[in-house]
DNA sequence: ATGTCGGGAAATTCCCGA
């Protein structure tokens, strides 16, 4: 079965892409995120053409999250139990389902602007419920994966330049203790292989030719408890999808996993 | 093979978020 976490930076601005590689990679569940659009928006019709289901956690122009697949969507729980608000919403920044034989949850961890900004207290404050609302799957035996755009960058060989983050978020020790803590909580980074280049980075700003520089970042997780780490055969970076004409700022993460799609 | 992009308000250009 292929797994795969895509930020597409616009459902609705990337569909034509996200249909073709859907075909292409042949992915049974596409975790989505930054789906900028409301429900009513939502490309449910040309998405069932191809054989997805979808579940959708979108209210507007920021944000939104998704489930696709083409080997059932059950038990979906739309949100983060628990989750913090920010100017007084939920953000549609969660969304998990049991597909197939695993349990995923598509994620967009809030961004954090700048440290001490409160959107990036929100930030810590989001990933500690995403831990209290994880943990139990975490510890089971079901396969089972935390995926998303995290906005962290794990460790220093992370960003193309660590100079670059001096003072910045996405490399600071609260959001990195986050990370350990879901590791604490049986979550394993899998850790995808480049395509390209010595490291595996997953989003690359628009702006000042950072993709053909190769200024990157891995802040696109996959944390899976070890059933699901145990079943993982292949992954990489689709970097492919970063080229071109309208491509989102993020690539996918594919993981293949030796685990049957009923 | 590429020197931001996307959405939306107000509107054919700015603003925000990333």
């Amino acid at each position: 079965m292929r797994i795969a976490t895509w930020n597409v930076n616009s459902i609705t601005a990337r569909l034509p892409r996200l249909l073709a590689w859907l075909e292409s990679s042949g992915t049974d569940v596409l975790c989505v995120q930054e789906t900028k659009c409301g429900r009513e928006a939502f490309p449910f019709e040309p998405l069932r053409e191809l054989g997805y289901q979808a579940a959708v956690n979108a209210d507007g122009r920021w944000n939104g999250v998704a489930l696709l697949s083409r080997v059932g969507i059950e038990d979906v729980v739309t949100g983060l139990p628990g989750g913090p608000e920010y100017e007084g919403v939920q953000e549609p920044r969660a969304i998990s389902a049991t597909c197939g034989p695993a349990r995923v949850w598509s994620v967009y961890v809030p961004n954090g602007r700048e440290i001490g900004h409160p959107h990036y207290e929100y930030k810590l404050r989001w990933l500690a419920a995403l831990n209290e609302a994880v943990a139990q799957d975490a510890a089971g035996e079901r396969p089972f994966a935390v995926l998303g755009d995290y906005n962290i960058a794990p460790t220093d060989e992370d960003v193309w330049d660590t100079a670059a983050f001096e003072g910045a978020t996405h490399v600071t020790d609260p959001e990195r203790e986050a990370l350990a803590a879901l590791r604490a909580s049986g979550l394993g980074d899998v850790v995808p292989r480049p395509l390209k280049y010595a490291h595996p980075f997953t989003y690359w700003d628009y702006r000042q030719l950072c993709f053909p520089k190769n200024r990157g970042m891995r802040i696109d997780l996959v944390y899976g408890n070890t059933p699901f780490a145990k079943a993982v055969t292949d992954s990489y970076v689709d970097r492919e999808e970063r080229k071109g004409k309208g491509a989102s700022d993020h690539a996918p993460v594919v993981v293949d996993l030796a685990l049957e799609a009923p």
